[in-house]
DNA sequence: ATGCTTATAATTGTATGCAATACTGCTTTT
DNA sequence: AAAAGCAGTATTGCATACAATTATAAGCAT
């Protein structure tokens, strides 16, 4: 029993190539040329590859131009914006569901996740803290219960996850979000959802704010 | 000039298998054969129809199992729930918004659609209602100014389409409908954020008390 | 009859080849 | 010298062929 944990190519390709996308090896602008891409991975042809084109398309992680191929979408300064908002707005309203339905054995473990990040933020371990970070947000959106909300706000959270990350370089505001968390979770360990949802909402405000100006310098250097 | 509307045969297929889902020729439930789709639409390869099921998955109207085929999505009453309560929750995030942004050209403009969705209730004409009140939606969400938002509130709509359709069949619940459209139009109007936001949850949640219970039926009929 | 095995057919997954379109660098024209 | 025209090249779009997998049906055993 090898390690094709995806069945079939198309779903391989697609996984792999979110992956590089969402990880920044593949930046923003970048062209994905079809057969510059299906030479990296191993024994890929075209088809299965344009299929995970057409998927990654359809979630806005790339941006296609008939008969020009494939580039990694580029977000101007208020589509990140959008998106954002989009994304605090489902947050938000999970919020209040989530502490509605929250068991203290998903306390237990987001606190758990909590204290971990801790750790990475004392250690200096940006990545990890940053991915920790994420996946706390996700799991109260998941705890949540709708599913569907839950996948749009993952698939939202990845489109603009490059442009995040600018942000938390700065280590005055990693410091700042981290005792922001700390109320993040408290409210939902009190299950008080109005708090927990303006907590959140502040979180993400404060933390554009600073990311802001960070990817205005990014994006004028193109 | 001839029309050719779309560039791409990929295009072409993906448009019109969305449409055929929407407007109920292919039901919740039913298999999606490739061969026999590709005959339907002319002179279509197998290769652009698989790229369109699989854009159509990523937006939830289609289902895909590896190596078994597509069958068009088909939600649990919990999973319609699921995907109503996020449209909802996207609409009130837009309500805000839209009352902020909306311009008197556009008033007008939303006031000219609630006419003739009056005109189409006087008339009953049912399918020409239940489209205009769609719009109507479609136009306030998009009025708000996020792109990105009208983008997937568009797309988990249709995914509902065929289960809501269902609930306005019934005419004393068309008729209030109406009614709470009036109410809903007024809220625009006075640029009433809060009221609005609160007049479309309202809507939402009357309509799908009606929906619901048809809904069942047609699942149980299976 | 029911359940299991196996052979066959049907369907999906993938690779490849060709046609259509867009890009590149050069020549030509003004 | 700048713009327009024009091969030649590269890349995408699509159809087809083949491989892999699953569904179907027939035969056999219990």
């Amino acid at each position: 029993m090898s390690g094709d944990k995806h069945g079939t190519r198309t779903q391989l390709a697609t996984t792999r190539l979110r992956q590089m996308i969402t990880a920044g090896d593949l930046r923003p602008g970048q062209r994905v040329a079809e057969r510059e891409i299906a030479e990296q991975l191993p024994g890929l042809s075209r088809t299965p590859l344009r299929e995970a084109l057409k998927i990654l398309a359809t979630e806005g992680l790339l941006t296609l131009s008939p008969n020009r191929g494939a580039t990694v979408t580029m977000l101007s300064m208020a589509e990140v914006e959008d998106v954002l908002e989009l994304t605090v707005g489902l947050e938000s309203l999970a919020a209040e569901h989530a502490c509605m339905r929250v068991s203290d054995a998903e306390i237990a473990e987001i606190g758990a996740l909590q204290q971990k990040m801790r750790e990475a933020f004392h250690e200096n371990r940006l990545m990890d803290y940053f991915e920790i970070n994420q996946l706390i947000h996700q799991r109260i959106v998941e705890v949540a219960g709708n599913r569907e909300l839950a996948r749009i706000h993952a698939t939202q959270c990845a489109r603009i996850k490059p442009y995040r990350y600018a942000g938390n370089r700065r280590h005055e505001r990693w410091e700042r979000a981290l005792a922001e968390h700390e109320q993040i979770f408290m409210a939902l360990q009190d299950r008080n959802g109005a708090l927990l949802r303006e907590m959140l909402s502040a979180h993400h405000r404060n933390g554009w704010k600073v990311t802001k100006s960070l990817v205005e310098q990014e994006l004028s250097r193109t």
